[in-house]
DNA sequence: GTGCGTATAATGTCTATACATTATAAAATC
DNA sequence: GATTTTATAATGTATAGACATTATACGCAC
């Protein structure tokens, strides 16, 4: 288990960082004296303290030097599943019942003004209704799905599997429900649900708007932050 | 704006697999070739593809070559802000009441075993209660809290100032208040909460675990997905 | 055919060097 | 003294090459 030269130095100051021996706003050796404390080249030294400012462990400065970044806030990475895979990975049996479709055009939002199909429907886990969907998708963006069984294939995996997005926002709170979603969910009128509400992009362009109201204790969104970020 | 070379080959290829230009399992051009497009050296494509296989765009395999990343989950950024700060930037006066301060010995979770300060507390924003807090933190690895005023600044926001982690996992879910959470915060029982629970870690120590229940409308977390991601 | 070794093509890491960029510090000017 | 200019020290980006590593693919023996 020879590491690494540059993942050695990473783990050097980082560890000299968490430990608190260098603490936050305290300046660190030049690149030079990192290079000669390691005896390494610069490239090697540049390519370590690129991965730690990226972590946000450090920040550099030109002219002025490294220094151990002051703690921020923290941005975790949120793990944002396509439900009929995370329902299958659970081993119970996915399905989508499509309620209504029809085309419109979107009178407010991101989507204001534009021809969409409006859809909404109910997912399920094992025959128990697990969520509510309320979906609009504009079919500017997206004129295939005009065309497409969305009885078939959930709305959100159909996306997903035919139109990549390059931006998008989730709003997350915890809300009520009304008693006609109550009904869907077959839940007691007030029950408390996790609602993710999400607008993605193409580009400049819109493409769909999605409202979720997940059953309490049905479903969970977990975030991570660590080491690489992808871990 | 003349962008780096290397960045442009990021953008490049983040563009071609956005635009669906190159699917997912596909394989892309090998580094040799990409130096040809580019007319550039090895070193500076490694670089933008390293940067795109850290985002998980792409996957990199030895001997096999760099392929299109099959979109497994998406991965947002959800920003954790420190709720002293997020109610000040809202404009309202932030307060912190501590209830209960008591050591133990955590008798589970990923403290278990461990000496902890365990705290529980209600945080105001102008005066209303607008989160439940619920925090074990371990005294082997930070010592200092035990001498910290916890009534001046909240649990989280000293740990914040004070102790960097390199770890942290979030489960988010919503749920129904007990009748004596719906005391302390002010609301009817069973009213829907959005609850937050976090682990963190330093290196390999585990740090504190914190349960936060927010009342419905007072909070939401926000995630985001786009270009760099760390931009 | 099946299994095993070996060649090989791709990424992974590193070096030594060069020049670009930029914020700071020092010097020159007003 | 205040302002502007210049020098400089640090990071930022890039090059061209070298060797390490490793999963695959091919060929050979059985």
């Amino acid at each position: 288990m020879t590491l690494p030269l540059g993942e050695a130095i990473r783990r050097a100051f980082e560890q000299r960082i968490l430990s608190g021996a260098l603490k936050p706003g305290v300046r660190l050796p030049t690149e030079q004296e990192i290079m000669a404390e390691f005896g390494c080249s610069r490239m090697t030294v540049s390519k370590a303290l690129t991965a730690l400012a990226g972590a946000g462990l450090i920040e550099r400065r030109k002219r002025a030097g490294t220094f151990v970044a002051r703690p921020r806030v923290h941005s975790m990475v949120l793990e944002v599943p396509d439900l009929a895979a995370l329902v299958a990975a659970r081993g119970q049996t996915y399905r989508f019942r499509l309620d209504r479709r029809e085309r419109a055009v979107a009178s407010e939002g991101h989507l204001a003004g534009q021809p969409v199909l409006h859809l909404t429907g109910v997912h399920f886990a094992d025959g128990t209704a697990m969520a509510f969907e309320d979906r609009t998708v504009s079919l500017a963006a997206v004129p295939e799905i005009a065309a497409a069984d969305l009885a078939a294939e959930a709305p959100g995996t159909w996306l997903l599997h035919h139109v990549p997005w390059t931006e998008a926002d989730n709003r997350i709170t915890a809300v009520a429900t009304s008693s006609a979603e109550a009904r869907l969910l077959d839940v007691a009128e007030g029950a408390p649900c996790l609602c993710v509400e999400r607008r993605t992009w193409r580009g400049d362009a819109p493409v769909t708007s999605v409202r979720q109201l997940f059953v309490a204790g049905s479903y969970e969104l977990l975030a991570h932050f660590g080491p690489g970020g992808a871990a």
